[in-house]
DNA sequence: CAATCATACCTAGAACTAATAGGTAAAATG
DNA sequence: CATTTTACCTATTAGTTCTAGGTATGATTG
């Protein structure tokens, strides 16, 4: 009975994801708060949302992993790559053009 | 090979054939032009698309179907129940949740 | 009138995704 | 010393769109 497959959610966490990385590396716990915080509060993603997606996103060469020991923490930083930038173009893109679309058909006085 | 799952689509047919179908009775046929019509061709969605999603709506009660035979051709038309309605404006206001998420998050000139 | 095109419906299966619900371990906190 | 926070992880579920087919009939056209 779980609540999956929320509507228009589909590429959200990943397009978040790139995003934030795209300046300064993070890791994962770390880009659960702050996607919060990007959001302004919009989205609110579990941990278990974050961290398949991180890894799937390392696996298609878009993001890389680097392990770190920081005070005593041990923490897996994650950096975009090259084709991770040009994915999270294509991504912005893309959400651009569904946002018209959808727009446009909300704004529309049809019937 | 497909390539499905295209990102921020989740949940855009059902909300483009609701709006639709708010005002007008329209079958399924129709409905594939129509929402490229008022998505101002942002969206093609196959037969196979929309098929399906009134299928599945007609099953939760958020359309109902009436055969007609119009001008020796046999169409299904489908139409908004109540139910249908709040469904509509649900998902109308979770999307302009997201889009408010995610345009802030793009706007943020985090880094 | 035969072939083709447009209309109108349908389904099976693939591909993929986010979300839930767990679990482990170590450091910090009270 | 018990609890909370940090930090990582995975298996499974649930749900969705999309592709790629298929069937049948009416309209069009050469």
């Amino acid at each position: 009975m779980a609540k999956t497959n929320p509507p228009f959610m589909s590429g959200v966490p990943e397009l978040l994801i790139l995003r934030l990385l795209r300046r300064q590396e993070m890791y994962g716990y770390e880009l659960v708060r702050a996607v919060r915080l990007i959001s302004n509060n919009a989205f609110d993603l579990a941990e278990g949302v974050v961290y398949p997606v991180l890894h799937g996103l390392e696996k298609k060469k878009l993001l890389k992993a680097k392990r770190k020991n920081i005070e005593g923490r041990n923490r897996v930083y994650y950096m975009v790559t090259d084709k991770g930038k040009k994915r999270m173009a294509e991504l912005t893109g893309e959400w651009q053009r569904v946002k018209r679309g959808v727009d446009f058909a909300l704004g529309e006085q049809h019937g």
